[in-house]
Parts: structure tokens; sequence; C-alpha cells
RNA sequence: GUGACCAUAGCUUAGUGGUUAGAGCGGCGGCCUUACAAGCCGGAGGUCAGGGGUUCGAUUCCCCUUGGUCACACCA
């Protein structure tokens, strides 16, 4: 019996999705004839809680999930967090450095990433908690963070496969210097803001024949070429001169230059070349081989000959040359100027371009493809990445929606610089690269023999997280031969690795093993390590409750000290235990590529592009059919929805108030495909309300079924009265129209259609027009009335169910008749 | 600078080469009718930004103008 009185989701919701957690509903069935159906969740960073736009993507990856779930297919949706790198890394040391006043300096590397780790779990378990309250219908049991040991294993494979290519390469070159952050970022983690700059025209010496212009006096310490148009006549004399002259101080050795890139006509025409300290710079002085001289530090301070300026931080070291420059007669012009400046996406500080040894992926050089299952790529054709990246847009094997993003894509692969991958930050995967001496060893772990010492930069986040749809999967899976003996070869791509014992703590979880019979050769299936959960010391067994992913091993030794104190033990006598899952195809075959990846347009280039070029790399394989992107989340008035603009919606608060399924169903209803959202609070109410309307609809059809009621088959042919024939026919109608409409991710159109008819079609007027047979007649018309409302109310159920699941599991709960134990596993309707 | 997108009711918006352009919220009038007042019934409200073109027919396709949003590139 449903609760007298309105809807109220806080009953239910909590109960209804243990419900399906203990049901098992969320993983997939090993049934191997299906077709699957998969979707990796984009992992939330794990920099605190859910926002509003996280709320957004689970709404619709669930609604997707749902609907092919009940059509049957095997579906995965397979959830995750981000260590998301500099972002917890810059949040954890703003908060030691709020509460406690130290730097991560102060607390020295191990400790510094304790107090991160726990932070991320803590931000994790938190994260955990309300993509479940938001009805996410996520296989916990397969669940992935981009910084565990599966994936480590992941980024040194990918890294080292890179690197043998030469994909992967040390150069010295100009990069983008965060200084609050202390590392290098990415050019894509640029951003460009306008501000008012001041542009200074001057002569470096009262002895140099003409002036230069620019907003930075304090570089052109480290000038050491003027760059000029070669055909603008005022110059042309000058070119191939070189000067020896004093600039504050400081020695300059200028050398006037030729470049197509000066632009004649901005300032004087004569460019201050500064190869140290700007791409453009650094950019003309290879071409012209001019040498490079760094005179600003990682801190932002001058490195100089001239006391007044050495150690003084670049606006300091500024006006000081101004004044200077003013003092010596040399000053010509100070004037206004609208400038774009670099400044760090995570940080905000200003980005110093400095000469810096880094790692780099190389996107324009050729390479040989080794396995391709690319539409327009052969096995042992010569690519390059960026062609890769093209290739499987180009021939829609993967689709990009909405369309209109794909041009947007062309453009960036097309403007695509070397991706610059090593960061000098500590929380992330540590470059899988070891030094001795001069010699360099590239590999997953470190080199045998003493004196190695592993790089000490960590691997931009996007470069684990773009390995995310394979990596979650089980990649790279290793061969093994002799399974069931103790030792067994590690064997990845034909080549012996490794020889592992099955106390080797090298195991993790997720890790997948091929197996062989021995005898036969025959490869038979896979074995994935499901659990690392017991230890045993010497003859002792001991099994540890509650560590469902890792037993570390300090936890290990510490309950077993106090279970037996008496006996003498160290941490190495431990033995490890591992619980492995057999399939018979990997989840990796099974599930990749996988169908759909939603996520929001602000990382396409982040995340998207980078997975393109990861996957289609390293598995010569799509990572995905089609990319779904959502837009921003936006307020009444249309600000995007942000923490710092306070105006953010929480949506654990909608939830409590309102109800998950109001939530979503807000989410999705009037959004056209790909726009941004627009919330307000009257159209969460309104779907309150809509969740309302089904649970007294529901409650009146359940309780005028009557005590004798069996659901009969329903067709529309059988029945005689108009009103009947009309609600079934445009039930048949809107079934139809839902399944178009989800094929074609009109999500919007979908809900309006369902919410139409369910509220007045069904309603407003069957409802109302049945009332008469149901209360006073008997016989064959109230019979009619009554198998017809119980058939579009299962209906209704199944179509709304997606998009509101908890209130409907709720009600299919209370059918007096149930096909399936669940709403979730029933039948998607097809022509009902 | 290069490119993309958008403009529909008071607000948020859906949709379409073809009858009368839909919805939610709001507003107005009337209803406590045994599922629901978080409801029901009934009105009102639109030159589909402006102009031109293609067409038998344009809100829809093309061009221009205006206004707005975004991406990329940047001026040293």
């Amino acid at each position: 019996m449903l609760k007298e009185g309105p809807y109220n989701p806080q009953d239910h919701e909590e109960k209804i999705y243990q419900l399906w957690e203990q049901g098992g509903f969320f993983t997939p069935s090993i049934d191997q004839d299906k077709k699957s159906y998969s979707i990796v969740l984009p992992p939330p960073n794990v920099t605190g809680t859910l926002h509003i736009g996280h709320a957004l993507m689970l709404a619709i990856e669930d609604i997707l999930i749902r609907y092919h779930r009940m059509q049957g297919l095997r579906t995965l949706w397979l959830p995750g967090t981000d260590h998301a790198a500099i972002a917890t890394q810059s949040k954890v040391e703003k908060k030691i450095y709020k509460e406690e006043g130290k730097s991560r300096y102060d607390l020295g590397r191990e400790d510094f990433l304790k107090r991160v780790e726990k932070f991320a779990q803590e931000s994790h378990d938190t994260i955990v908690q309300q993509t479940k309250r938001m009805g996410a219908s996520l296989d916990w049991s397969r669940e992935a963070y981009t910084l565990d040991e599966a994936r480590n294993r992941a980024v040194n494979m990918a890294f080292k496969t890179m690197h043998d290519d030469g994909l992967i390469y040390q150069g010295d070159r100009v990069i983008n210097w965060d200084p609050k952050g202390q590392t290098t970022i990415s050019d894509d983690e640029v951003v460009h803001v306008e501000r008012e700059a001041a542009l200074y025209t001057f002569k470096y010496s009262s002895d140099f024949p003409f002036a230069i212009a620019t907003t930075r006096p304090e570089t052109k310490l480290g000038d050491t070429a003027v760059a000029v148009h070669p055909n603008d006549e005022r110059y042309k004399k000058f070119i191939g001169q070189e000067y020896d002259l004093e600039f504050c101080k400081e020695k300059l050795h200028i050398k006037i230059i030729a470049d197509e890139s000066v632009d004649p006509e901005f300032g004087t025409g004569a460019l201050g070349v500064t190869p140290a300290h700007s791409h453009i710079d650094w950019e003309i002085a290879q071409r012209h081989n001019l040498s490079l001289k760094q005179i600003i530090d990682e801190k932002t301070r001058i490195i100089s000959v001239n006391e007044n300026l050495q150690g003084k931080k670049v606006e300091e070291a500024r006006s000081i040359i101004v004044e200077w420059l003013k003092e010596n007669n040399l000053l010509i012009k100070e004037e206004p100027i609208k400038q774009n400046v670099a400044t760090a996406e995570r940080t905000g500080a200003l980005v110093e371009p400095l000469p810096k040894k880094q790692w780099f992926v190389a996107v324009n050089k050729e390479f040989v493809m080794k396995e391709s299952k690319l539409k327009n790529i052969k096995t042992g054709e010569k690519v390059t990445l960026k062609k890769l990246m093209r290739s499987v847009v180009e021939s829609s094997e993967i689709k990009i929606m909405p369309e209109q993003f794909e041009k947007i894509y062309f453009h960036w692969i097309d403007n695509l610089r070397d991706w610059c991958i090593s960061r000098q930050i500590w929380y992330g995967h540590r470059v899988p690269v070891y030094y001795k001496d001069q010699e360099i060893c590239v590999g997953a772990e470190a080199p045998v023999g003493d004196g190695w010492e592993q790089d000490p930069d960590t691997l931009d986040t996007w470069f684990s997280s773009g390995l995310w749809t394979f990596s979650t999967l089980g990649w790279p899976i290793n061969e093994v031969r002799h399974f069931h003996e103790s030792l067994v070869d590690l064997i990845i791509k034909g080549e012996k690795v490794k020889t592992y014992r099955f106390d080797d703590e090298s195991y993790c979880v997720g890790q997948v093993w091929q197996l062989e019979n021995s005898q036969t050769q025959e490869k038979f299936g896979y074995a994935k390590i499901t659990k690392v959960s017991q230890a045993r010391f010497g003859d002792i067994g001991y099994g540890a409750e509650g560590h469902e992913k890792y037993a570390s091993q300090e936890d290990m030794y510490e309950t077993f000290k106090r279970y037996y104190p008496e006996k003498e033990i160290t941490a190495d006598s431990l033995t490890w235990i591992y619980e492995f899952e057999y399939q018979q195809k990997s989840d990796l075959e099974t599930f990749h590529p996988t169908d759909v990846l939603e996520t929001g347009y602000d990382i396409l280039f982040f995340w998207v592009a980078r997975m393109i070029l990861m996957t289609t790399y390293l598995l010569g394989d799509i990572p995905f059919k089609t990319v779904y992107l959502h837009g921003l989340i936006r307020d009444a008035e249309r600000q995007k929805m942000s923490k710092s603009k306070d105006n953010a919606v929480d949506p654990l608060s909608v939830i409590d108030e309102q109800g998950a399924d109001a939530l979503r169903m807000a989410m999705v209803f009037g959004t056209g495909q790909g726009n941004d959202v627009v919330m307000t609070p009257d159209k969460i109410v309104a779907q309150k309300k809509f969740a309302n309307k089904i649970w007294n609809a529901s409650k009146f059809i359940l309780n005028n079924l009557g005590q004798e009621f069996k659901p009969a088959v329903v067709n529309i042919d059988l029945f005689k009265n108009s009103d009947d024939k009309d609600i079934l026919e445009k039930l048949a109608a809107t079934v139809k129209q839902t399944a178009i409409n989800l094929d074609n991710f009109m999500f919007h159109e979908a809900a309006q259609d369902i919410y139409q008819f369910f509220w007045h079609d069904l309603c407003d007027v069957y409802l109302e027009s049945v009332k008469s047979r149901l209360y006073d007649e008997e016989g064959e018309s109230q019979e009619n009335a009554r198998q017809v409302l119980y058939h579009v109310l299962l209906n209704s159920l199944k179509l709304l169910h997606p998009f509101m699941p908890f209130i409907t599991e709720v009600v299919y709960q209370e059918l007096p008749y149930k096909n399936k134990q669940s709403l979730i596993i029933e039948d998607w309707p097809v022509n009902v």
C-alpha cells in the first residue's frame, strides 16, 4: 500500500538504493551472448564534494545506463575518482598553510603525500556517498582511482611504450612555469586574462641606433637579439649588425635579425628577443640560432650582475628599470595598452615562461602503427599522434555531439604543440624513469642494482586520465603460464618480464591475467584479482576483515601484533593471498570500446582529446563511439554556477529537500542537446510536483484495481471504448517516440513527452473519464478500465524509470503482479 | 585577429520547409469534484531580433545588419 499524503522522497530513496545494490543489479551479468553497453564515469576530482555539474553528468549517464539495462544489454557503468594532481595538491597545501602555517617543503615529500592521501580518501568517501544519493546505478565492484596501483601499472606501461616509440622525449625548452604551484603546466592549462598594462618604448642605451617597445622591461636583461620585419625599410640597413652594450649594468650582446613574425605596425616595429622568457622569442631564437640567457628564476626573481636587481621580484625589477631608463633619458614613451596575460588555470598565478628540461609527448612525430583496428589507419602505416586523433573523428568512428564541437576539436588539433607531461608537484604518478650517473632507464620498476634514483617529477593528471576507458578494464593484461603453480612467468607482449611468486606484493586489485593451459597451450580465459584481503605469517593463518580493496602491509602487521603479541614477526614475513574472479572474456574485450563518453564541453581538449590520443595509439582502437557533451549549469541570471560566485546550488540539499528524482528531471527538462542548463528553484519544484502526481495517480490506480485483479494481455484491438483506445494509442505513440528520442540523446524531448502523456493524457483526461466506470459500473466495462489503467501505469513507470528511478521503483514494488524482482531490470516496453 | 554558436510568450526555453508555433514557471478568472489545492477547469499572452533572397509556401534554408555567448590565437 502506498502511504496516504504527498510523496516524501526521504522515506524511500535510501531504501530503494539499497534494494538495487543488494540485488546486484548494477553489476552486469556474465551472459556472454548479450550485447554489451558501457560507459565509464568521468571521474570526479577528489578535491572535496560533488557540485551541480556532477549531478547533471550523473543524471544524463544514469538515464542512458538504465535505458540500455532495461533493454536487456550487458550494461556496465564504471565508477571512479580522479586524483587531479595539481588541483588536489594545491587544495591540501592551502589547507595546511592556513591551519598550521606550514608549506609542503616543511613537511617533506613523504609526510606531505600522506596528508594529501588522507584528504583524497575523505573526499572520495564523500563523493561516493553523494553519487549514490543521485541514484546512480554504477557498478561499485569495479571502482577505480586514477592513482591506484592498477592505474599506475597502466601509466607506466603507456609511458614506456611511448618512450620506446620515441613519442615521449626529454626536451630543453621554454615551458609555462606556474610560480605559485612551483610547477610546469601544459599549454591547455594556461588561461589568458585581459588586463591593463603599460607599453614602454625605449632604447637599450644611447649608442644603440633605434628604440624597441615592450610591456616587460625587466626581461630585456635577457635579450640576445632585436628582430625586425625583413621588408621594413627603416631597419633594413641594420640587419646582421651586432652590438655590445650595457643595459642596467647588464652586458648585452644584441644581434639584429630579420624575421617574418615581426609586425612592423606594432610598437616601433622592432622586437627585443628574449629567448629564455617568451615562447615566441624562443621560437625565433631557434630559427636564428640565438643563444639563451635566463634572467628570471623559478621564484620569479631576477638573476643579474646588477646588485640593485639581483634577487628582486619581476614587478619590482620592472619599476627599477623604468626609473633607470628615465634617469638616463632612454625612455621615449609610456602608453597604456590592453594586454592578454597568461595565468595558470589552477592557481591563478601569472605564468612565467622559463627554460627547463621536461618530458614531452611528440604529437607530430612519425611512428609505425603497430596494430590498428581503425578504419583509415593500416597496421604498419606511418602515422603521427595528430593524424590518429584526426582520423577517428573524420571517419565518424567517433561521433561528437553536438556536432559543432567536431570543428572545435579539429581546430584544436591543428594548433596543438608537443604536450609537456612532467610536473614538479608531488601528488601524482611518478615519472617512471631512473637515473644513475649518466645512465637513464625507463621502465615500470626500478632497474636492478644500487644507486638508481627515480625522476622526482610526476605526470600531468591528464596523462593517467587519458587511459581511463581501458585502464579501468584491466589493461594491460598479463599473459601467464602454469597458472596453477606458485611460480608464474609474467609475459607481456611475448617477452618474459619477470617471474612472480604468489607472495609478491606487486599484485593489485584489478590486475588481469590471461589463463593458459600448460599442457595444451590453449588460452582459456582470464583471472582478475578481486581481493588482496588476507595475509599469513608462517604457519598461522590470518584473515583480515573489512579490507575489501587492499590490506596494507602495515595494517596487517599491526593487527597481527595485537592478536599474537607473543610471536616474533616482522612485516617482511607476511604472505599475501589473492582472490581471483574467473572470466571467459576480459572486461577489456567485453566492454571496450565503450559506447558513450558523456562529459562537459569544457574538458573536450583536456580529457576527451587525450583519451582519443592514448587509446588510438596504445590499443589501435577508439575509446568510445559517441562523445556527448553537456553544457554548463547557470542560474536564473544566466551566470555560470560556481563556488566563487556563491550562486551554486548544492545538489545534496536539493536532494534532501525535493528528492533526487525531481533534481534529475529538472536538469533534463527543457534543456536542448548540449545547451547550458538553467537551474532555478521553480524548475525543481515543478518536477517535485510531478513526482507527487505520479504518486497520487499510482495510488488511485492501485486502490481501484479491486481485490481479484489479475493483469491480462492488453491489446488495443480488444477494446471498443474510445477512451480506452485513445489512451492506449497515446501510450503506444509515447513508447515509440521515447525510444527514438533516447537513442538520439534527446533527453529533454523524451522527458517532456512522458510528462505530457502521464500528467495530461493519463491523469487529466483518462483517469477522470474512467472514474464513473470504476465506481459505478461492474462487469466488462469496469474490468477493461482496470486492465487499461494497470497496463498504462506499468508502462509509464518503465518509461519514467531512467529519469525518476526512485519513485517509479517505489510504486513498482507495490504492484500486485511483478514480472521482475525490481523495475531496474524490467523489460523496456516495445510495441505496447 | 580567426572561427563557432545563439536570438521564439513577462521569465526559462522546446520544435519545425506545410493546417492554429508547444511546454514549465509567472499572471488572470473560476472551482476544496471521494488520487492529488504540491490539484482541476478556462482565458490571456508570440510580427519566432531586423532586413533581403531561394521557394507555391520560410520561424525553419542562404546572405547582410544588430545584439549576445563561447573557443582558439595573440601585440613583444
